[in-house]
DNA sequence: TGTACATCAGTGAACGCGCGTTCACTGATGTAC
DNA sequence: TGTACATCAGTGAACGCGCGTTCACTGATGTAC
């Protein structure tokens, strides 16, 4: 039954996005073809072609939809707290979270993508799109800190990122594994402390090294 | 000219398993093909499955041997200095340096694999070795560390780890753009404060969040 | 030590397979009257 | 509004290509005498 409305034709488009934005995450910008893509957009491949110009394209295109989802759902969940501190902790909470960790189709592209984009030219629009989803999240999470400066604020959201990025990464990387909640844990425990007890590393002189480190 | 001594024969084995072990690194577990690899040590494809059961098989070979390696740089910068801090110290250094950003395939197989492995079968023999790979590299880490209790060390060494990782991974995948030095060095400055004004964010109480994040 | 022969490390053509991409075709959609 | 026809979204076969893997072959190596 070959030819549906025009309306339907962009009905399904979004579909195919939608699935991609999803899958790309889940296996990687390489781990599913054209023909997986369309598949779980309940249509066959040879219409690909008629929506992208290739599988590239694509990629581009879901990659970037990936990166305003994130963005949303995280300005979303800071509105609805009511403290610049309680919206990072809920930030931080929802991102280091094993629900995180298990739905990668469905989480934030900068983990999904990581991989993959150690290998992508410098010049790829995809690196372009992830450097400017990247840089968007850290200036959301800056605005979040309180900080004596800018360039500390800065400081503070590279640090406080990098930690959660690397934490959400390692526990999926070693997920079914007791490691892999612990890491987590362990993230959580130092970037949203609950009693001084949590931390369990004390500021500690002789070693140079700060206090939650 | 066929038919290499058997001296040369295994000689051209362990070639092969460099190769893999640099190759593997750069391009990801996937990124090579087994003419890739047997090119690199000088060889035609035809002659690989005389010495390796399978692409798989070389692939966990490699990955094993690159964890190897790793150890015994990270132990042998440790022995090169006289105290566990200024250990510790030499480590990240080493660890978050632009020469190890630049250098993946003579660099940490953790951060190199970690992609790969989010999308790797729990049971799988990579996954494994990875498993023990990074679990080792904790321990090293953590018997570094000054805390009051052994789940303080733990603690700290998960924490500090997830943030190298993160940091050299986020670095790797923003390589070209400003932003990949700029997270090697909030990464420094906080996992190896020299000053107290090198960590710029001080103590904050009303944040919760803890001195040096 | 020298010779004759079996072994086998490496070669390069060939295999089947999955991939990205193209294309002739179909028949419902959309349009012109 | 109804009819006739052009359009074109989706189908599935087919393409070339690179991949992992196999294999007949070669000729130096290693061994038996």
């Amino acid at each position: 039954m070959p030819r549906v409305s025009r309306k339907q034709a962009d009905l399904n488009r979004e579909t195919i996005v939608d699935a991609a934005t999803r899958l790309f995450r889940e296996r990687g910008l390489h781990g599913i073809s054209v023909v997986d893509v369309m598949a779980a957009a309940g249509l066959t491949h040879g219409g690909f072609y008629g929506h992208f110009e290739s599988r590239e394209a694509l990629a581009q295109e879901a990659s970037g939809r990936a990166f305003e989802q994130a963005a949303q759902r995280w300005l979303g969940r800071v509105a609805e707290q009511d403290s610049k501190d309680a919206a990072r902790r809920a930030v931080v909470e929802t991102y280091l979270s094993s629900e995180s960790r298990d739905n990668p189709g469905d989480s934030c592209p900068v983990v999904a993508f990581a991989g993959d984009m150690c290998h992508e030219a410098a010049e790829s629009g995809l690196r372009q799109t992830y450097l400017l989803g990247l840089n968007n999240l850290l200036d959301s999470l800056g605005s979040l800190l309180d900080a004596e400066d800018e360039a500390g604020k800065r400081q503070q959201a590279l640090v406080q990122y990098s930690l959660m990025f690397g934490a959400l990464m390692l526990s999926r990387a070693t997920r079914g594994d007791p490691l892999s909640d612990e890491i987590l844990e362990a993230a959580r425990a130092v970037l949203t402390p609950s009693k001084q007890s949590d931390v369990r590393a004390e500021f500690s002189i002789p070693t140079g090294s700060p206090a939650c480190l």
